[in-house]
RNA sequence: GGCGCGGUACCCAAGUGGUAAGGGAGAGGUCUGCAAAACCUUUAUGCGUCGGUUCGAUUCCGACCCGCGCCU
């Protein structure tokens, strides 16, 4: 007997991603494990498009409100969260469908992270201060002595990456380069169908730009608001697209024009960066359309049929 | 009609008598625990048009066109 089938919808925001998992679930006796890093916090409600409750009625979803604002929920912890939920979902005969278009969290998900330390805010937060003293040069200087094989990968400019590195380095005694090669723990007990969402470029960026401006009419500021009185401005969610412009207005550095302008360029950005990593992404059934498209939905329905009985 | 200011890439914009900064957008890429983050690469044989001066003009001169402001 062949292993169970896990459905993977992937693509760039605002690709219809919700609306074909929604379609599938549907049809397939399926339950939807959300991969969206900002959509498994609570109370952020009109900046992430998450399914609304009445679709949440309809349909199981998993790690969408998971988490405080005011927690950090990492690619590792999504990881694990994620691989408990499909278990899960296997174990009571229902059709695990991950959707969503974090691509680090898809990664971690199905690839899984090298064995390394998780992150340790203290030693951040003192590599970080090192760093303004002394210039993000600094840092990866360091880097170059403590693991030369992560100098040479990660820029000097890309601090995120740099202080990572000197993270695991430090913390677990041992170049990061070197854990590494250890490999990765990826997940198994599942036969993966990857359905990729790439609709037109213009048509997407046309799609972008209308939902941006629907979540400032819709309340965003409101909301925006809220979160900043309760859990204050610096909590990580808050540094989202579409939040982070919201607070940009509500402190008045923008015109609300201004901010929904800088939130669909935001929304459009990080759709291209999505679709250069999604491009790598092995084995994926393309569809150049959206999930939102008829068509499309059934297209996919029977293909996951053909590949269920295979 | 007169005077003044300006016309540099898709947009904003710096600049020099000796071969066109920078930013944004667009495109491509990187990504191994904050990733809706961070970072990298790339884009004008061309500086409103036509002449002139010069070894050499985007830069100086003249005329013209366009925009803005003021005056009549």
């Amino acid at each position: 007997m062949s292993l169970p089938l896990l459905v993977v919808i992937l693509g760039p925001t605002a690709s219809g991603k919700t609306a074909l998992s929604l379609h599938v679930a549907e049809r397939l006796q399926g339950e939807i494990v959300s991969c969206d890093s900002v959509a498994i916090y609570r109370e952020l409600e009109i900046g992430t498009a998450k399914p609304s409750q009445e679709e949440r009625r309809r349909i199981p979803h998993h790690l969408i409100d998971a988490a405080g604002p005011e927690e950090i929920v990492t690619a590792g912890d999504y990881s694990r969260l994620a691989r408990l939920a499909i278990n899960d979902i296997s174990a009571r005969k229902h059709l695990p469908i991950v959707a969503g278009g974090s691509g680090l969290y898809l990664r971690a998900l199905l690839e899984g992270l090298f064995p390394g330390p998780p992150r340790s805010d203290e030693l951040r937060s003192r590599l970080r201060e090192r760093a303004t003293e002394r210039g993000t040069e600094y840092l990866h200087k360091l880097l170059c002595r403590l693991d030369p094989g992560a100098a040479q990968t990660i820029h000097a400019n890309d601090v995120p990456k740099v202080v990572r590195a000197l993270e695991v380095s430090i913390s677990a005694r041992s170049p990061m380069t070197g854990l590494w090669k250890q490999g990765r723990d990826p997940l198994q007990g599942f036969r993966i169908l990857r359905v990729g969402l790439n609709p037109d470029r213009e048509a997407l960026y046309q799609r972008i730009n209308q939902r941006a401006r629907e979540m400032f009419s819709a309340g965003l500021l409101e909301e925006t608001r809220i979160l900043m009185e309760r859990y204050g401005s610096s909590v990580w969610p808050l540094n989202s697209l579409g939040y982070k412009q919201a607070m940009q207005h509500l402190r008045g550095e923008l015109s609300l024009e201004q901010a929904i302008m800088a939130a669909q360029q935001g929304h459009r950005n990080y759709a291209k960066r999505q679709m250069t990593w999604f491009r790598r992404e092995p084995e994926i059934h393309w569809v150049a359309d959206f999930g939102s498209n008829a068509a499309v939905q059934e297209q996919i329905v029977d293909l996951i049929r053909a590949k269920a009985e295979s």
